[in-house]
RNA sequence: GGCCCCUUCGUCUAGCGGUUAGGACGCUGCCCUCUCAAGGCAGAGAUCACGGGUUCGAAUCCCGUAGGGGCCGCCA
């Protein structure tokens, strides 16, 4: 049978990480099986409809490659799939259960959810609604609806037994159907709930894998009943482990990472997002950890997804999204860079050579604009304790004879190529028959300012160009 | 409160009855080097949440306990 996963977002305005490591798992696995990927939109909530939200999904899969090969904007054979479009469909179904005695109209208003009396509670019954329209004669029901009283559709379950299903992941789950209460399918605006729209829509969708976060895993005996109640086949549930914050908690947009937008806009690679995400909570079984997103096709395998909660570690991120930037081509990278490098940095230097220098070295984009801001920008406050270094020994007045012959070297140079600056600066080393180090030192710090670089100093004084590096050695041998 | 789920280095994880409990990030040190990085090498870091069993033998199986998470919405 053909692998059938979907990914059925509501639009909420934002992609949470976790969402989109659970549409991730759904595409993979799709793939990985050559079945289909659908999405499905889940807009049944009327009071939480977001503005626009819907491209947020759209773009959010767009740029992180997960294409479905169904979905609003695709069309395809088990259409439509907003589920706001879809209300007469539910309301067929609804209906159907309702004649078969699954389902029963409620008329209580929303706030009379009923106290339940305090030693029921004790004995572990359930919480939620007692049930009592369900018990409503037929003609009390018809008077109601003579008057024209709102009404919910709720789910009928019988309070005795229990379910089992059997998660793909977690196994065997059994809840008591006291524990479960008439959960209403069918709203009093007409719209559906999750819990109904979902079975609903994965059945006639011909889902084969349902995928979603570990929250449901207690609601689903509930979906269980109701498939059961159409008497539709089950689909696989595989219930995914959640993502957790650094503090331990459920991953909340507060933390400035829960959304892919938050880490696009850090400069984090959609591809090593991917890559990190779905590392959480899945491994291949060996001990790579570098995956392009057609090597995460190749080796998924939901066997191999786990359990427990993982938290999100930004810094494991970093690691991995530097990985992504070297393995990039030099002119993608470049493309890259050029939308976090500041102006004057594009204006004024060469840019493409600068990223040549650091692609090697760069965590995340946004990195980009501090790395460089000393190539535009010399900070003449820099402290000259920069110029002592022991492992170099260098000191304040070496340092300073030393900027006095390289200013003349290099001031000589016909060629401002960095073989040649190079060169001049090896021959001057070799002349006063030191090593590299206590030459390129002095050199690196006066014309960067600063102890850290992202690159040597041969390269930093070929960005520069002949009059700025030597105006900054000037600007040295002054402070000197 | 009831029910469900989870628990291996700080973090992500391997492990599926017999391993010196492996790898990765991070951390420390060394090497390399025109700096810092990167790269290479090395090291520290886990009494496998705890307590009982079962077994010749348990991180692995069973039962409890504790801690954490989830659900109990006319939200999804």
């Amino acid at each position: 049978m053909e692998v059938r996963t979907r990914f059925a977002p509501s639009p909420t305005g934002y992609m949470h990480i976790g969402n989109l490591r659970t549409a991730l798992y759904a595409y993979l696995h799709a793939r990985k099986n050559g079945g289909k990927f659908l999405l499905r939109i889940e807009d049944t909530d009327q009071a939480r409809l977001v503005e626009d939200s819907v491209k947020v999904i759209y773009e959010s899969l767009r740029v992180t490659g997960l294409e479905h090969d169904e979905g609003p904007d695709k069309g395809g054979p088990v259409g439509p799939y907003v589920q706001s479009e879809r209300r007469p469909i539910y309301r067929e179904y609804a209906e159907k259960l309702l004649k078969e005695g699954h389902a029963y109209r409620c008329f209580c208003e929303k706030e009379e959810k009923t106290e339940k009396p305090a030693d029921e509670e004790q004995e572990g019954l359930l919480l939620g609604y007692d049930g009592r329209c369900g018990r409503l004669s037929e003609a009390e029901v018809q008077a109601n609806l003579a008057k024209g009283l709102p009404f919910v559709i709720r789910q009928k379950i019988d309070k005795e037994g229990s379910t089992t299903f059997n998660d793909f992941v977690y196994g065997p789950i059994t809840v008591e159907h006291k524990q479960l209460d008439d959960q209403i399918l069918l709203k009093r605006d007409g719209y559906p709930t999750y819990n109904f729209a979902n079975v609903v829509d994965d059945h006639l969708m011909g889902i084969t894998h349902v995928m979603r976060g570990c929250e449901y895993i207690s609601s689903t005996p509930k979906y269980i009943l109701l498939y059961k109640a159409f008497g539709w086949e089950i689909p696989e549930h595989i219930h995914l482990p959640h993502i957790l914050d650094q503090s331990g908690k459920k991953l909340s947009k507060r933390e400035g990472s829960a959304a892919l937008s938050d880490l696009l806009n850090k400069g984090y690679l959609p591809e090593a997002v991917l890559n990190y995400i779905a590392l959480l909570g899945w491994n291949p079984g060996t001990e790579q950890e570098f995956f392009t997103k057609a090597g995460l096709i190749e080796k998924f395998d939901i066997a191999r997804i786990g359990k427990a909660p993982a938290m999100f570690d930004e810094t494991k991120l970093s690691w991995l999204n530097a990985q992504h930037v070297k393995a990039l081509t030099p002119e993608a990278a470049h493309k890259l860079f050029l939308k976090f490098y500041p102006e004057k940095i594009v204006k004024e230097f060469d840019a493409v050579k600068l990223t040549g220098f650091i692609q090697g070295k760069v965590e995340k984009l946004s990195d980009l604009p501090a790395m460089t801001a000393f190539l535009a920008q010399l900070d003449e406050q820099y402290s000259t304790e920069l110029f002592v270094h022991a492992k170099n020994k260098t000191t304040l007045e070496g340092s300073k004879a030393v900027l006095k012959d390289l200013e003349g070297i290099l001031n000589a140079l016909p060629s401002w190529e960095y073989a040649f600056i190079l060169a001049a600066v090896k021959a001057y080393a070799d002349a006063k028959g030191a090593k590299l180090g206590p030459v390129m030192w002095p050199l690196r710090i006066a014309i960067s300012g600063q102890a850290v670089t992202p690159t040597g100093a041969v390269e930093i004084a070929e960005l520069l160009g002949k009059p700025e590096t030597l105006r900054r050695i000037t600007v040295a041998i002054g402070k000197l």
